[in-house]
RNA sequence: GCUGGUGUAGCUCAAUAGGUAGAGCAGCUGACUUGUAAUCAGCAGGUUGGGGGUUCAAUUCCUCUCACCAGCUCCA
């Protein structure tokens, strides 16, 4: 029989062939690296049988595809191993996640660290015994016979939801999953992996259902890719911005003062203010005014808005003279209240409010993580209220407001639709179609490419997430644009339009950096603490040789500290080695060593962070470097 | 909130099969006046997260609580 291969060349077989002999036909070298096959589309196992005229694919360990196969096979090589060693386990579903896989399993007692050890030298045995891995279909009643009579009830729920009439199962020798597949054709294909974690789980992701214990691992195709795997985790830990926030004296956390409620320290601030003024002066410069609302507004004002009803979980509440008030989680009441102030007129919208709001939420305590997830933060919001006809342009032009200050500090970045909530949301089908509907008209026009989340908006409208990717490629939510026809509607919002009647604004609720704590624990993760001159909250560190040169060290400070830059002096009777490497440590982007030679010929020496020298340059050449640094908020040290 | 783990000096970490804690760095004092990632010496520093219990004796065992860590659920 013939085949056609990806290249459209024909290959002879003989009948009955199948995939693996159609690789061993094209190359022995390819049959090696096999793990499975697309036949006419459809991955398959390595064992399946050909057709006349099938199209195939080989898929190898090398392939996006063939990793994957590698990490579901491993997953089920990990229930097996845990079976072995504790028969009384029930297994339940162990799917491929980004970089690995995990396993959720039942038992009564949780796995310990030193069990994860004993799992994954047990999975090393049965690699080693290279079992073959065989797939085998029957009926879905045959099937659950089949698992209930081996006590797996999570495997019969599954395949009574599953609603098909026929099932396939995998086995490798005395280990027998439901799966779909396609696996790898034996157990020895399985060579690079580690287990790294167990934690609990609840079953089908519902918390009022049975916690599992999940072990998660990770496996590649190489013992390089896994090696590498490992040391970019290890290099994660090193970013983490909860050490670096420490190291570096940003922010804390105190006891005392409660979880979630980060405290900016002088450095920390110093990052934070300059970021704020950065935000500040964009804003400006895109039409946006500068508003402030209070930080707690009366109990009728969240019923109102349908947060009562919504959020109220999420929200603190206090009492002042018998009223009840809400502490805001969200900014967006006062900008509706700046709004209501006037009669507005068509001619003067769009109105758009900026507010660097501190909003509280009461978080579940377990979600705490340093200023990633905190109770107390503070969103760059704005509001635009907008007319209809106006919508489109105001949405491009945040998506171009995103796209701006996201480049600037070097974060690529994709896009995502949520769309109306199952149960929690205010509004007509209607409202939420057409919001959603300018939504994703706003990102055809701008061209951008998006994926759609069913189900995940705001209770008060459909939104547009950015996640941006960061220096080692990870994904953080940070800007958000939603589209609200619901909140204009509740508070009876309106403008006169030009016919003389009362029309109904739009409002966008926005915010580019997101939370403002959140952004600057991505930054520094992004950056390693490492920031770039115009954002280090020090830019500058002045450090003199000896006693002599400490009047010079003294006037080159006062002289860079009136010119606007944050400087710091380290005057102290200690060596220069001692003093750089201190700085260094500080991640401090210009170091400036003044001695005898500097204060003489009125010159700056100045070591990069990176451990570059520019030595004795003049005070204006210096200075004219630094002012472009800053005009250009340049991620360099120099330019 | 749930599951599991952890909590010792400002920081990073030791120690005790239950006999009331030790080092480096940081800090302070003194000497050294130094040219690009650690000069030397001395001193001081702790109700072992907090409450309760068992015990002749608890930092160690039990219990409650707080916080943190890894996940789950939720989310900016």
């Amino acid at each position: 029989m013939n085949i056609t291969l990806p290249d459209g060349n024909q290959l002879e077989l003989k009948n009955g062939a199948s995939v693996m002999d159609a690789a061993e036909t094209i190359s022995k070298g390819l049959a090696k690296k096999a793990v499975a096959g697309i036949i006419n589309g459809k991955a398959s196992d390595l064992s399946a049988k050909l057709s006349e005229g099938d199209k195939i694919k080989i898929i190898t360990e090398t392939d996006e595809e063939g990793l994957e196969i590698i990490r579901h096979s491993t997953a089920h090589l990990m229930a097996q191993a845990v079976q072995r060693l504790f028969p009384e386990t029930r297994v339940t579903i162990g799917p491929v996640i980004e970089n690995g896989f995990y396993y959720d399993f039942d038992r009564d007692t949780p796995f310990t660290p030193e069990d994860l050890e004993k799992i994954e030298n047990k999975m090393a045995e049965i690699a080693r015994e290279n079992l073959p891995v065989e797939r085998t279909e029957l009926s879905a009643d045959e099937a659950v016979k089949r698992f209930e009579a081996e006590g797996e009830k999570y495997k019969c729920e599954i395949i009574t939801d599953l609603g098909a009439d026929k099932v396939s199962l995998y086995s490798q020798g005395d280990f027998t999953d439901l799966c779909r597949g396609p696996h790898v054709p034996g157990t020895g294909k399985l060579k690079h992996f580690k287990l790294l974690s167990v934690a609990g789980a609840y079953w089908r992701g519902d918390e009022k259902n049975k916690q599992l214990q999940r072990i998660y691992g990770t496996a590649w195709a190489t013992k390089q890719e896994l090696d590498d795997y490992l040391r970019m985790l290890e290099e994660a830990k090193k970013r983490d911005h909860r050490r670096l926030g420490k190291q570096l004296k940003l922010f804390t956390v105190e006891e005392e003062a409660g979880a979630g409620f980060p405290i900016y320290l002088p450095r920390g601030g110093m990052l934070r203010a300059t970021l704020e003024q950065f935000e500040r002066s964009e804003h400006i410069k895109r039409g946006y005014e500068i508003v402030y609302g209070p930080t707690i507004l009366k109990k009728d004002l969240w019923v109102c808005s349908g947060h009562y009803a919504n959020y109220k979980e999420n929200m603190y509440f206090t009492e002042i003279d018998g009223v009840e008030f809400g502490i805001k989680p969200m900014n967006c009441l006062s900008h509706i209240l700046i709004y209501k102030s006037e009669l507005r007129s068509y001619r003067d919208l769009p109105q758009r409010y900026f507010e660097l709001g501190t909003v509280h939420r009461h978080e579940k305590s377990g979600v705490l993580h340093g200023l990633m997830r905190v109770r107390a933060f503070t969103q760059d919001d704005a509001h635009i209220f907008c007319r209809p006809d106006q919508l489109l342009k105001e949405i491009g032009d945040i998506l171009d407001f995103v796209k701006d200050v996201m480049n600037m500090f070097g974060f690529e970045f994709i896009h995502t639709v949520s769309t109306k909530p199952e149960e929690k949301y205010i509004g007509s089908d209607e409202i939420w179609d057409t919001a959603t509907k300018a939504l994703i008209e706003a990102l055809d026009a701008k061209g951008l490419p998006y994926t759609v989340n069913e189900g995940d908006g705001a209770f008060y409208g459909p939104k547009i997430d950015i996640k941006l990717k960061d220096a080692i490629g990870r994904l953080w939510q940070c800007a958000t644009i939603q589209c609200d026809f619901n909140l204009p509607e509740r508070f009876d919002l309106t403008y006169v339009g030009d016919d003389g009647e009362k029309h109904r604004p739009v409002m966008l609720h926005r915010v580019i950096l997101g939370s403002v704590d959140r952004f600057l624990g991505v930054l520094i993760e992004h950056f390693a603490g490492a920031f770039p001159f115009w954002l280090a909250p020090v830019q500058i560190k002045i450090m003199n040789i000896t006693d002599d040169s400490a009047e010079y060290a003294e006037e080159i400070a006062s002289r860079l500290r009136m010119a606007g830059f944050r400087v710091e002096k380290d005057l102290r009777n200690e060596k220069i080695g001692f003093k750089i490497r201190e700085a260094q440590m500080d991640k401090i982007p210009h170091m400036i060593v003044l001695g005898k030679n500097e204060a003489e010929s009125g010159t700056v020496s100045v070591r990069l962070r990176t451990g570059e020298n520019k030595n004795n340059l003049d005070f204006s050449s210096y200075l004219s470097v630094i002012n472009s640094l800053t005009a250009e908020k340049s991620l360099d040290l120099w330019r």
